[in-house]
DNA sequence: GCCGTTTTCGGCCCGACTGTTTTCAGTCG
């Protein structure tokens, strides 16, 4: 992962922060953050670009790019500097605690000299906020909670275990009578890799009586916020969860409101403006007093007002999808209906729990056309991995196997290679050949520095045996980061070299990453979508990978294993310059 | 500060809940 282009949006983004808590105009601040949004969606490294570049990605003008090239030359921002100096990094940390703000933060600051959260702490316990003007006993009492609650709550959880509570909550929603209907949204429905909170979204027409019961499910541990129309709760777990409740008929436009992303609904709605309408939550509505509502049932009819295709959740982000649903032009993404089997896993013979057997049958239970089992090669010494005896016995077994399977599945017998420190693989080419398919990845020495970590990516693309760069960057969610590579050098070098790029699914994972996967596809390069399976539940772990995947606007012709067996084989067995 | 199917100037999404407030600012979604 550029490294960069996290610091150049985190820049931007203090600069946002602390431009809003220094007053002024606060749409300078906006622009500010939504260029930080940009830069970090960049799959491109902002360290290579021009400024003439720069000023043509959206959300980026003259004086962004400007600062943004100051501070990749000098290493600092002026006028961010000139802030930071007169507001300590304790203030920004304040203004991160639940329900503080830039104002309210700035009020403790100038009017008490409080400066971090120990100090605001101190404050709070000596009582000092009372006698403070828009301060009372129960902001006190709020903020000292906040605080206490503040590191729990700043975290991030994976996609795989939000999704787990979320259905468990959606299901103790559902019990409760007068709930029609009941989804998640937000985050979790653009299927993003991390996500911050539960966004709940129930159609009643009991909403009082909704919203009550939700404060008491079991897994409910504190209710933070609560009215006639929503309700935030912390989980017992300390995850938050937000509530929504609308009327049945304003279900679709409460479901596009609450998917978001923000940016994608602030565009939505400028188009509706635009239009002479507005779009809210509760519709779409025309006329000099909004009193007559367009739509509001489904989304599909909602984005059909407003003259759009219904971009699917994961595109939502204002990355040009706005713009093309507009024009009736949006690409057909990948789904999980369209993949005909799984290009990596693991068995017994490696680190894997089950036989190839008992693997390959959980793939054709799945439906799937074809599965490769690709266990690890003998220079990832870590786990048990294949040895040339195990290579010779595993084939014969693939063999029997396919003789046994023959009209459920086909068998591919493959090989998760291990990129060396020179880009080398685990053994002689004539070995490496013999497998149908070749994944090589990065497994250790994760930590060096770009030039090299890039160089021995590019030799694994290089070499004529491998068909699948597996998990490229590396990352392991949620604590370890991305190497750091060159990653336009290596979709260029896979796009060249006919490598197809692994999209893998583990939630863990989910590498390429979206922004990567979205750079990846604008250059034209190939996916495989795989599950790393390590057992046979894990074989179900296919929708993260295509959820990244669609947020990367990866389409079905350009993912490998949506292709028929033939189509697949002739891409495996093609000499590099061919495919 | 950014941007353009109406714009090179004049806009920039829209609504809910809380606390401290005599009418709304701040924060959050
Ligand atoms: N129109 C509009 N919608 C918003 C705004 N803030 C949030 N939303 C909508 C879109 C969001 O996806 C949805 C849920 O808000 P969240 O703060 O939970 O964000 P989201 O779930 O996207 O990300 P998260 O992983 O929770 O940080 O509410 C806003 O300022 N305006
Ligand atoms: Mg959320
Ligand atoms: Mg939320
Ligand atoms: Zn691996």
């Amino acid at each position: 992962m550029p490294r960069t282009n996290l610091e150049v949006a985190a820049a931007l983004h203090e600069l946002a922060d602390l431009l809003e808590i220094n007053g002024g105009d606060r749409f300078r601040t906006l622009a500010y953050r939504r260029a930080g949004d940009a830069v970090r969606g960049l799959g491109r490294d902002v360290a290579t670009m021009t400024e003439a570049e720069l000023t043509a990605v959206h959300g980026i003008g003259r004086a962004t790019a400007g600062k943004v090239q100051e501070l990749l030359v000098s290493g600092s921002i002026g006028l961010l500097e000139q802030l930071r100096a007169k507001y300590p990094a304790g203030v920004l940390e304040m203004t991160r605690v639940s329900g503080l703000g830039p104002k309210k933060a700035l009020a403790l600051h100038d009017a008490l000299g409080v400066g971090s959260l120990e100090e605001l702490e101190e404050a709070l316990k000596a009582g000092r906020l009372r006698d403070l003007k828009g301060f009372g006993a129960r902001t006190e009492e709020n903020l000292l909670r906040a605080l206490a609650n503040h590191s729990r709550e700043e975290r991030r959880i994976l996609l795989g275990e939000a999704l787990g509570v979320a259905e468990e909550m959606l299901d103790g929603l559902r019990t409760i009578p007068g709930v029609e209907r009941a989804s998640y949204a937000g985050s979790l429905r653009r299927m993003r890799d991390t996500i911050g909170d539960l966004d709940l979204l129930a159609a009643t027409s009991c909403p009082g009586e909704v919203v009550e019961a939700f404060g008491g499910l079991p897994n409910v541990g504190r209710v933070s916020a609560k009215g006639p129309t929503k309700a935030s709760v912390l989980t017992r777990g300390g995850l938050q969860v937000d509530l929504r409740v609308v009327a049945p008929e304003e279900f679709g436009s409460a479901l596009q409101y609450f998917t978001g992303s923000k940016a994608h609904n602030v565009k939505v709605r400028e188009h509706a403006v635009r239009m002479g309408c507005k779009l809210s939550e509760y519709g779409l509505f025309r006329g000099p007093l909004w009193e007559q509502r367009i739509a509001a049932a489904t989304e599909e009819e909602v984005y059909g007002a407003l003259g759009m295709q219904t971009p699917p959740a994961p595109m939502r982000e204002d990355r040009g999808e706005v713009e093309l649903a507009l024009r009736g032009a949006l690409p057909s993404l990948v789904t999980v209906r369209d993949l005909r089997g799984d290009l990596q896993s693991h068995s017994v013979y490696s680190d894997g729990r089950r036989t190839v057997r008992e693997m390959a049958l959980a793939a054709a239970a799945k439906g799937y056309e074809y599965f490769a089992i690709t266990d690890h090669g003998r220079n990832l010494s870590v786990v048990r991995n294949l040895s040339l005896e195990d290579i010779e016995r595993q084939r014969a077994e693939v063999r029997a196997l396919n003789e046994e399977l023959a009209g459920r599945i086909v068998v591919l017998h493959g090989l998760e290679a291990n990129i060396g420190m020179e880009g080398d693989l685990d053994y002689p080419d004539e070995v490496l050949a013999g497998f149908d398919v070749v994944v090589a990845s990065l497994h250790h020495q994760l930590r060096g520095e770009r030039e090299a970590m890039t160089r021995r990516v590019l030799r694994a693309i290089e070499h004529p045996a491998v068909h699948i760069l597996g998990h490229p960057t590396g990352r392991m969610l949620p604590r370890r980061p991305a190497s750091d590579l060159d990653m336009e050098a290596v979709c260029r070098a896979a796009l060249a070299h006919g490598v197809a790029l692994e999209i893998n699914a583990n939630p863990r994972r989910l590498d390429l990453k979206d922004d990567h996967a979205f750079l990846a596809r604008q250059m034209g390069c190939l996916f495989a979508i795989s599950t790393d399976a390590h057992s046979p539940r894990e074989l179900d772990l296919m929708r993260f990978g295509v959820g990244t995947a669609q947020r990367g606007w990866v389409e079905a012709k350009d993912v490998v294993n949506t292709w028929p067996l033939e189509k697949l084989r002739r891409f495996l067995a093609k000499s590099p310059l061919e495919r």
